[in-house]
DNA sequence: AAAAATCTTGACCAATCGGTCAAGATATAA
DNA sequence: TTATATCTTGACCGATTGGTCAAGATTTTT
């Protein structure tokens, strides 16, 4: 992820600059997440971020490096979440782990799922390296994961790739469409309850599908 | 859906209009699919449909018109799709009948999915007033129909609201994150064979997921 | 206190945006 | 054929785009 050192003689960013970047950072999100990367546009950020424009590319050259330290951003917390799918546990307590991670991401970072799926409908111009790389590595290392599951007779036979999919859609569906989930409860975004009451639903219908009764 | 009438005395298009916008229609869906309304330029709809920009704005005075025509089209698609799922059948086929035409319909017409998932993500700006009425409508009736299976004990316990909403995320995530599918596919879209196979996939672990032996 | 580094910002740039217009080309109706 | 309606398009409009720059303000280092 190469991002040009602007840090000072002794190694380290300033606290202004700390600062600053921050808040262009978590503007930027906002605004990618809503238009898009061609949609969004530096004067919208910087207004959001309370700055002038001119200083927004004073921090970030141009509108695609800032673009890319958002996305830096986003996929680092993905891998933060894919990790709690790992080999150590039961199959149940594995996918009901990363279920729960999902979809507590979702809630949390609803924004950064957002600029995900818009990055990838547009084709992936930018991530293009990750998708290919770190994420089909991870895909494959816990498709065979699930592949070892099925042939030890512990989950029904399904093609693990078609269930991760289930999974990723299923959650990110409570960030990416989240507008319309509220609009059909009357408006209001899910309370608390309703979550925790859609987290068990989710996770019950997938272990309950590939044959872990809950 | 409030279309201003362009037709002649006879009350009819002529056959010139009648080619040209559905070639625009064509290109603008494309556009809009992949960077959204914002990021939509009636320029790139023009040459991507062969005519000058000019002559666009003679059929369409504004983006937002052409927009609306778009959005317009997608969700009377998405309408036929959704009376699919219907009271008639039992619930394991009504389910599976539904499933196989969203799925088929992610393959159909993938671009119509991106241009909904763009639209919610900017928080629906145009068809809020779809999701408040048409959309609601439906998603209640469906609600209660499933709410009904579960009563009768014909299928497990679930809210109907989130077996939906699985539903939906997992079917339109074949269109939507096509790209991300297609490359952890060694970069090429997913083949007839395997298709059928998500679809099996899909299908099976939904109605297991509701107790519904397949 | 002086010097150096860092930060701030209004003014500005060429390119592109959505949209208009008028003049001419083409098709249809009388 | 003539008259009318429809269609086509280059040129143009003010506004906004991503980005630059220089001059000054502020902070940090010496």
């Amino acid at each position: 992820m190469g991002t040009q050192d602007v840090s000072g003689k002794n190694g380290q960013k300033t606290a202004i600059r700390e600062e600053n970047e921050r808040a262009i950072l978590e503007a930027a999100e906002e605004v990618f997440a809503e238009y898009g990367f061609s949609g969004a546009t530096t004067s919208r950020i910087a207004r959001r971020a309370g700055i002038p424009k001119a200083n927004l590319h004073y921090y970030f050259a141009t509108k695609e490096a800032l673009y890319r330290r958002v996305i830096d951003n986003i996929f680092t917390v993905w891998l933060e979440a894919a990790s709690s799918l790992n080999e150590s546990d039961h199959p149940r307590q594995a996918l009901a782990a990363y279920i729960q991670a999902k979809m507590d991401l979702s809630r949390s970072r609803p924004l950064g799922s957002k600029v995900w799926a818009n990055e990838i409908i547009q084709g992936a111009p930018v991530i293009q390296d990750y998708l290919e790389n770190t994420l089909r590595e991870w895909t494959a290392s816990r498709e065979a994961m699930i592949r070892r599951w099925v042939d030890e007779g512990k989950i029904a036979p399904v093609n693990p790739r078609y269930l991760l999919y289930m999974i990723w859609a299923t959650t990110q569906h409570y960030a990416d469409f989240g507008h319309q989930i509220a609009t059909l409860n009357d408006g209001r975004a899910l309370t608390d309850a309703q979550w925790e009451e859609a987290k068990k639903n989710v996770t019950e219908i997938i272990l309950r599908g590939i044959g872990i009764s809950a």
